[in-house]
Order: C-alpha cells, then sequence, then structure tokens
DNA sequence: TGTTTATTGTTCATCTTTGAACTATTATGT
DNA sequence: ACATAATAGTTCAAAGATGAACAATAAACA
C-alpha cells in the first residue's frame, strides 16, 4: 500500500553516505573539543595547515581551498595575525594581493595542534587497513573532484 | 635542526581522512545550493529526515541524532513549525516532553528534498563499487562507534 | 512524604558564517 | 589611450550555531 518509490534508506549509497557525513561531523566535533586548550578553532587549523603548505599564497587562493567565502577569511585572519601567528604582506607586482605566511610562533602552534589532530585521525582510521583506506581516500578524491565544479 | 617529527601529510592516514573531510564539506555545500529552491537548508533536511524515520521523538532525541545542541533544535523548529512541515505535542504523561511528527505537508516537502539529495548522492557514490561503496559506509560507521564517546 | 538531583526545553549573549554591496587595482578590448 | 570588465579584499547586516543559566517537571531516595 505504502507505493512510495524506493526510498533513500534501502539505497546503500544513501546510507553509507549517511555513515560518512555522520563520521565527519563527530570528528569535527571531537576536535573542536580537543584544540580548545591550545586556544584554536577547526577553521582556524585549517588555515594554519594550508599557511604552512602553501607560504604565500593570497587571501582568495585561501578561500578557495577552505571551500569558504572571501569574507569569510577577512574575518577569520585579523584575529590570528594579532595573535603573531602569521603575517600579511602586500604583493608587490599586484597592488591588491596579500600575501600570507606563518610566523615562528604560527608554526610552532601549527606543530602542536597538529599533533592533536592526528591522534584523533589515528584513532579514527586506525581500524581500517592500509587498503582500505587508501580507497577511502582515493574515492573521496573522486567524489571532490567531481563536485568541485558542479 | 629542523627536527620534525614526521609530517602528517607523509601520512596516509592523514592524507585520506583530509580527502574525506573536503569531500564531506563540497557535498554540502553543493546540498545547500541545490535545496534552494525549496527554501530549506540542510540541517532542516536533516530534522525532516529524521522526524520521518523516528515520528514521536522528542527534541532531545532529534538534538542527540544530529549531533547539535538542544537550543539549536529550540531555534531551528519554529521556523518549520510555521511552514507547517512538522506539528509539536506535548507528551501526557511527562509534561516536560514535545512529542515531534511531520505533517503532510512536511512529508510532501521532504520527498522532494529527498530527490535532490539522492542526486546527489548518486553523482557521487557512482563513481565507487558497490563493494567499495559498502565498505566505505562500514569503516565510517566504526568510527561514529568509536568517536561517539571519546 | 519531603528534599535533592536529573531531565526537558527555552532564553539570551556571543561568536561564526554568509552573501551582497563597495573600494581599489589590474586586465581586456577597441 | 580609454572605457569596460574582472579581480582582491573589506564592510556590514542578517542568519546560524553554541553554551551557560534558567523554569518546569519528573525521578531518586531519605
Amino acid at each position: 500500500m505504502n507505493n512510495k518509490q524506493e526510498l533513500p534508506w534501502d539505497n546503500p549509497r544513501f546510507r553509507n553516505w549517511v555513515a560518512v557525513a555522520r563520521a565527519c561531523h563527530v570528528l569535527e566535533r571531537t576536535l573542536a573539543v580537543k584544540l580548545a586548550p591550545l586556544d584554536l578553532k577547526p577553521a582556524q587549523l585549517d588555515v594554519l595547515m594550508n599557511l604552512y603548505r602553501h607560504p604565500g599564497m593570497s587571501q582568495h587562493d585561501l578561500a578557495r581551498k577552505l571551500l569558504v567565502g572571501r569574507s569569510n577569511i577577512t574575518m577569520l585572519l585579523p584575529q590570528l595575525e594579532a595573535r603573531g601567528l602569521l603575517r600579511r604582506e602586500g604583493d608587490e607586482k599586484d597592488k591588491r594581493i596579500l600575501r600570507l605566511a606563518l610566523t615562528e610562533a604560527g608554526e610552532a602552534l601549527l606543530m602542536q595542534a597538529l599533533k592533536v589532530h592526528m591522534a584523533l585521525i589515528e584513532k579514527a582510521m586506525s581500524q581500517s587497513t592500509p587498503e582500505q583506506c587508501d580507497m577511502i581516500g582515493e574515492q573521496m578524491r573522486k567524489i571532490y573532484e567531481v563536485l568541485k565544479e558542479a
């Protein structure tokens, strides 16, 4: 009688993706708690991580990497800059651009935060075999590529 | 001098989890865009989905399912109730509790939204074989269980 | 019973996030 | 060169999320 078209919950892809989303959510939440002693939030850690790996990047590039709006970056950076964790200096060739880089203090704090982050991820991912882990990463990168421009 | 212990980016678990987080983020973002025509946000869709599957649940239970605070639910529900998408009625045995349920309109809107959600997840997950997909879900459920009480 | 403790939901202040409008600068096209 | 379009970053108001404090109710226990 309940002639509802196939319900999403009967679909493995749906159920499994919901599990992915839930795992992400709970890990993010846990990370926030564990980072609190460092007075750092997940979003701020993302900034530090990206500046470490791509020193000299612009705010626009950073926003794209983090999948947030440019205004978000504008609101986020002054806090970190005031704490002496990063520098912003104008590009000489293009006066619109601000080049970003970590300071020594920023790098030091990042290393502490990474220990926390890493421990959490270890706890989560250590339940999968290396092969499973790599496969998951591979599929997720595919998903990112497919949805990035959609 | 720079005796950095093994950097996270050299660690497969770290790299692969970052991929998971990015995939989640971009899918959530895309979902928000695709749901806009229905005047529904991902968080609201989560509410409708949970009420559909667990009619009669309390706000407290809903908050736990969604991994958010109770106050968040208090702020979220009146919008949906005002649109006639759900009912809230007091439990008779325990006057503290409000029992939640979808209305006809709520269920109808949910079905529309699920089509959108489902299409997006299909697009994402159709790149994995059914076996890969199930394995991903399985690992993610493990992660959720491990972190839930941590 | 009467007192203490827990639980449910709300309120409120605070912090984030977001998108649209704006300024300044550079690129493009004629 | 000049006008137009595009880009980088900021500002601002509105919406969302969070946690602490609170009121009402129920549970535990003496």
